[in-house]
DNA sequence: AGCACGCCGACT
DNA sequence: GTCGGCGTGCTC
């Protein structure tokens, strides 16, 4: 066994940290509980070696898993993802790995010397101690080292309940040295388990004792049946006294025991798969994806199809294939794309071989899947971006929908994009790719474009269904045909009266939420801001919740960091009454449609109406049901939910993007408009979409009424070329953040003039200039943002930025380096 | 990131 | 004189 092993750690230092193995043998990928500083942590094993570091190197306590974690394919993707996205390896660790609930971390306090004698000198003087704290602190502290006294570790919440002491106060006594403060950690297996009643193994098969009663000889029976046993609920329903299973455990005849929840198979049995009827153009789309999982390595595709040409159905026949072939597989989901339809399509499917690993799992549940993943129970998984972390063996496919998705990139350490590490995963692995969308992004259409990834078409909807028809309303005209700014067009009005009359349904997309996104100051011009963020607060109207005498909610709220205030009665800046609310959202936009359609049934989907997972399905069976026919929402109406009764799709201010100077603006808008028209005309009728907009000879918009994403693609590759801009560039934002204003201008032009003095070739730097959001939770944000074509120059020049900014004095924590930026805010 | 050590103002 | 503020620096 060598002598030392490497361990990755989750602190954000870009390094390992090396440990003596002792008397232990621990594998690469293997989870350890190593000292840290004066504390216990968990970390990876991710080399063993016989180097002795610089330092001496202290022992591992001890190790927690016999075999690896991560394949040797996943510690490269790991090494590859902290390289790439300048991520410290034991962060992109604990991304990757969901099994930190296993691990139970506590602090504990002990009395020292110090501690022991202020107790002695305390009970000899009484509270005569001069001292700043009151006496009733004085008590709770008299009453902490009293506690301790006998030498035993407590818990800080121990410590709170026994003594009444705050976490303050504990504080200043480790700050006098009374207390000493210590981590302890040890792992728990984090599985749900279940309590099992089963045959006690010495039974063998002679179970018809002479004395044995009636019940007891049922139970008994039931039990021989199993191999693995009954969990302890099911058993009661053969209604037998509780008390005969005590009987017979006391008899030793029968045990009970924990066993994990997944042994124990679900109701849903495992069925033979069924079969998905193709139309002849996703049957070619399937036939080119399997061929590519038949003979197998790597293969990137693009599967270009429009909205309603039927992709999931091609995914899931594309999925089973691998899986009849003994090849696993891996679908990614954009953050809401993961429905309750969706889920209930692949428990049909694929039975228990499925996993799900959506967003609101609790940290037992992601536990107990990714043991399912690993132990090799699940080989199909399905779930949003850390889903591509699953730790399948012998990956065939993986699949990406909706790839353009935003919510593919992780906004917080390590900055990844779950779509890009799929293809790197992939190649890794030798597997399939499937990227697909109806709206492409563009830098995935390059890559087509440059024959790199290979491109499948699905031109047309299934059952020869028409994509809707896509009517522009061009709104300055409205305000001068009818000579008042309305938040709804006469045609849009017309055509949901008459959609409703029809019995059909309607959705309005306000990419808003809440009733007016701006309150102005009429005299004074003010708009108000939240306290922490330049961000407008947004007006929140009360509502009448049910059990609530008075209407509830009335506030303002900041939709970034979630502050909240009252309406103010006058304007805080200069005191005047004459406060605006300008700009219609989602609520605004429900009453409004609910006074000009008094008998329509009339639902929202946002995320104030939409909270836990339950709501959406809510919503949505209601919307199948009939029982809602006019749905207002956010773009959360635009994700993928295909609602056969739709005909008319309303969209009110998805345009307002397009003044923003945000380079992908265009792109966003013309998928928005793509995958909300989308929405229309699934089922037998066919669908209409009435777009009010301000920018009606916008490219993005004239594209999205045509259906063009060829032509759309064409005119914006023009203005990503001409301004360098990817797919024909690779981009960092660099963001500075400081509380203090003058710290931050003074970090921004210092890193500003390095960059400008060390001219690099190869990378173009724009800025340091205002953050377009300049400030968000009390700190000030500058940006820089770096252009190169080459990724190997622009990858040398952030290492070289990291490292000066660190000798100017910037601490790592007030920069943000963001590979591949998707949102510039 | 924590969390220590270490050097300067407010209070007894 | 002490307590306690949070600036610098390290973690195998």
């Amino acid at each position: 066994m060598p002598a030392f092993c490497d361990v990755a750690l989750p602190v954000p230092l870009d390094r390992v940290f090396t440990y003596a193995t002792g008397d232990h043998t621990p594998q690469v990928g293997v989870r350890v509980l190593v000292p840290f500083r004066n504390e216990k942590l968990s970390g990876i094993v991710m080399r063993l070696h016989d180097d002795p570091p610089p330092v001496d190197a202290k022992p591992l306590i001890m190790v927690m898993d016999e075999q690896s974690l991560l394949s040797p394919q996943l510690l490269d993707l790991a090494r590859w993802i902290s390289q790439y996205y300048l991520a410290p390896i034991g962060e992109v660790l604990r991304a990757m790995l969901p099994l930190m609930a296993e691990v139970r971390r506590q602090v504990l306090f002990r009395i020292t010397d110090a501690g022991r004698e202020a107790l002695f000198a305390g009970a000899q003087q009484g509270s005569s101690r001069r001292s700043r704290l009151t006496a009733q602190e004085q008590d709770q502290e008299y009453a902490v080292l009293n506690y301790l006294e006998s030498g035993e570790a407590a818990r800080a919440a121990t410590l709170r309940s026994k003594t009444g002491a705050s976490a303050d106060l504990l504080r200043g006594m480790l700050r006098k040295r009374w207390l000493a403060r210590e981590t302890a950690a040890e792992a728990r297996p984090a599985r749900r388990t279940v309590r099992v009643a089963r045959l006690a193994q010495s039974l063998g098969g002679e179970f018809r004792l002479p004395r044995l009663n009636a019940n007891q000889q049922t139970i008994l029976a039931a039990l021989a049946g199993t191999a693995l046993g009954i969990p302890i609920p099911q058993l009661r329903e053969l209604e037998v006294p509780d008390s005969t299973l005590g009987t017979l455990v006391r008899r030793g005849l029968v045990i009970i025991e924990d066993q994990p929840a997944d042994f124990i198979v679900s109701a849903l049995p495992l069925r033979e798969h069924p079969a998905f009827t193709l139309n002849a153009a996703q049957q070619k789309a399937l036939a080119r994806i399997t061929d590519a999982v038949d003979e197998g390595g790597f293969r990137p595709h693009l599967l270009h199809g429009v909205t309603g040409s039927g992709k999931t159905a091609v995914y899931l026949a594309a999925m089973q294939h691998a899986l009849q072939r003994g090849k696993s597989s891996i679908l990614l989901v954009p953050e809401i794309g993961l429905t309750p339809q969706m889920a209930a399509q692949l428990h049909r499917t694929f039975g228990q071989e499925v996993a799900l690993l959506h967003s609101a799992l609790l940290p037992e549940e992601r536990a107990e899947q990714w043991h399912r993943i690993r132990r090799r129970e699940a080989r199909v998984v399905v779930g949003t971006r850390s889903a591509i972390f699953a730790p399948v063996e012998d990956l065939g496919l993986i699949l990406v929908d909706e790839e353009h998705d935003g919510s593919y990139k992780q906004e917080s350490t390590p900055r990844y994009h779950a779509r890009d590490v799929a293809v790197i995963r992939a190649k890794l692995a030798g597997a399939t790719i499937v990227m697909g969308s109806a709206t492409p992004s563009l830098e995935s259409w390059h890559n087509a474009a440059e024959g790199k990834y290979a491109r499948i078409e699905l031109h047309d909807r299934v059952h020869q269904r028409p994509m809707p028809e896509v009517e522009l309303i061009d709104m300055r005209r409205e305000f001068q045909e009818t000579g008042a700014e309305q938040l709804f067009s006469r045609k849009l009005i017309d055509e949901t009266q008459a959609t409703l009359e029809r019995g059909e349904q309607a959705i309005v997309l306000l990419n808003r939420r809440g009733y007016s996104f701006v309150v102005l100051c009429r005299a004074c011009g003010e708009k108000l801001q939240c306290e922490n963020c330049s961000i407008s607060l947004t007006y929140h109207k009360a509502v009448l919740a049910p059990d609530e005498p008075a209407p509830v909610g009335q506030r303002l709220e900041c939709h970034y960091c979630g502050y909240k205030r009252p309406i103010p009665k006058l304007c805080p800046k200069c005191g005047s009454e004459h406060l605006y609310f300008l700009g219609a959202g989602s609520q605004q936009g429900e009453e409004r449609l609910q006074e000009i359609f008094p008998s329509a049934r009339i639902g929202r989907m946002d995320r104030d109406t939409v909270r836990g997972r339950h709501d959406m399905e809510r919503l949505l069976a209601k919307l199948h049901a009939g029982e809602i026919n006019l749905l207002v929402g956010t773009q959360m109406i635009a994700k993928g939910h295909d609602i056969h009764g739709v005909t008319l799709v309303g969209v009110v201010g998805a345009d307002h993007a397009l003044g923003l100077p945000d380079f992908r603006a265009a792109e966003r808008t013309f998928q928005l408009l793509t995958q909300v028209a989308g929405r229309a005309g699934r089922g037998e009728l066919p669908g209409k979409v009435i777009v009010q907009t301000y920018y009606p000879e916008h490219y993005a918009i004239e594209c999205a009424q045509r259906h063009d994403f060829h032509g759309f693609a064409q005119r914006e590759m023009k203005y990503r070329r001409w301004m360098r801009y990817p797919p024909f560039a690779a981009i960092t934002n660099i963001v500075l953040q400081s509380e203090d204003f003058a710290q931050l201008t003074a970090w921004a032009s210092a890193l500003g003039r390095w960059f400008a003095s060390a001219e690099f070739e190869d990378v173009r730097v724009l800025g340091p200039a205002t953050a377009p959001i300049a400030r968000i939770k009390r700190m000030h944000r500058m940006h820089l943002l770096l252009k190169s074509q080459s990724r190997q120059s622009l990858q040398r020049v952030l290492r070289l930025a990291r490292y000066h900014a660190e000798e100017l004095g910037i601490p790592p924590r007030n920069l943000t380096i963001d590979v591949d930026a998707v949102h510039l805010m």
